[in-house]
DNA sequence: CCTGTAATTAAACAGTGTTCAATTAACTGG
DNA sequence: CCAGTTAATTGAACACTGTTTAATTACAGG
């Protein structure tokens, strides 16, 4: 068999990205591999590298495609929110639920290592600023002060944090439950520190 | 060439975690094999299974190096201060400047993961909650108050996570510098929040 | 219809972790 | 001190990884 062409190169694209995000959902990061990509849309190993030069680059596809699902449900979570502190709790919110309930795509979108030099256009860490950028500014408006770069990356890393160690294990409290109450408490302080900061700087 | 004896199991065992801690250094994770590991201790990649089961278990034994070097190193940084806030404080710095000196050994401390039900008598995170009690502690004679684990957790992994992002470039400010001042503000602010629900857990 | 382009494959390559028969040095008992 | 046993070490093999490439062969254009 060969030039089947019964999909475009963006097609095929689409369909691998999904078959990884599916291979991860259900046997984990480790039964990621280019083969069982290929085998599951249905075609052999040489074809991946029809739309992708590296594996790692359908890997950084796969990540891209993670960090913007967490970053379409943090939008749906603040969509009917206008009061900044409730927004930046969804998100808080949303982030982590996100996390705990797909721990393989969430680790592969923030563990996995480029190849030096190899960030493309990167793209990952693009949209992880943006959504620092989208916190900085809410806490902009919370503060009612010039932004706060400190406070937000605070903010935006304790998150972060706590779904790291949580879903490593090594957050020294078990289960989804704790987890969510150390992020309100994390919010929560932070969140105090940056007025308390913003007041202080007002006087 | 066979039976040399010119080192013990326990000898080739340390020489292993070494080594394999020089490559990680030098080379990164991605150069971290059996083999190179093997040829740097100058011998061939199967005597490496006389003294671990899998390479798992080599990695294993380099993260709990790791992770107790962390820990000397937070007591060293701990040992002549008596406040619990600036011992807190010493913790968090020592810990940040480790994961930003050596990312490579920090990252593979706490992203590694062990195939499955295979966590040995899990020493890893046996160190890590050590580590948590610890820090549960101190904030409990700082708020003179019951042990607030959620605060402890929010602590602990709110430094944690300003190294992972920082260290993956994802934190949104770039430098040590940086990374240090979003640490204090962290520090301060989740202290600041525990005590005050010390406070008003005692009105 | 026929030809040229190009997608797809199968096979090979170097690398990975892991296993195991064979070798042979070191230990043990006489 | 020597023979026999034990066991550490090796080298070769295995199945797997990502990657490359020659050979197919379906499709598109004239």
């Amino acid at each position: 068999m060969a030039r089947r062409s019964d999909h475009t190169r963006e097609e095929l694209r689409d369909m691998s990205i999904r078959a990884a995000r599916a291979i991860v959902r259900a046997k984990g990061t480790q039964a990621l591999t280019a083969r069982a990509v290929a085998r599951r849309i249905g075609y052999t190993v040489g074809t991946l590298y029809q739309m992708f030069d590296n594996f790692d680059h359908l890997v950084l596809a796969v990540n891209i495609k993670t960090v913007s699902e967490i970053r379409r449900r943090m939008e749906k979570a603040t969509h009917d929110l206008v009061d900044p502190k409730a927004k930046l709790k969804a998100i808080a919110h949303a982030y982590t639920e996100y996390a705990l309930a797909h721990p393989g795509l969430w680790r592969l979108a923030f563990e996995h290592q480029m190849p030096e030099l190899d960030n493309y256009p990167s793209t990952l860490t693009d949209q992880t600023d943006a959504i620092f950028v989208w916190i900085s500014d809410l806490l902009g408006q919370l503060t009612a002060a010039p932004r706060d770069e400190i406070a937000a990356a605070a903010l935006w890393s304790g998150v972060h944090g706590v779904c790291h160690l949580s879903v490593t294990s090594k957050l020294g409290l078990a289960g989804t439950r704790a987890a969510m109450q150390v992020v309100d408490q994390m919010v929560d302080s932070v969140i105090a520190g940056a007025e308390q900061k913003a007041a202080a700087a007002r006087a």
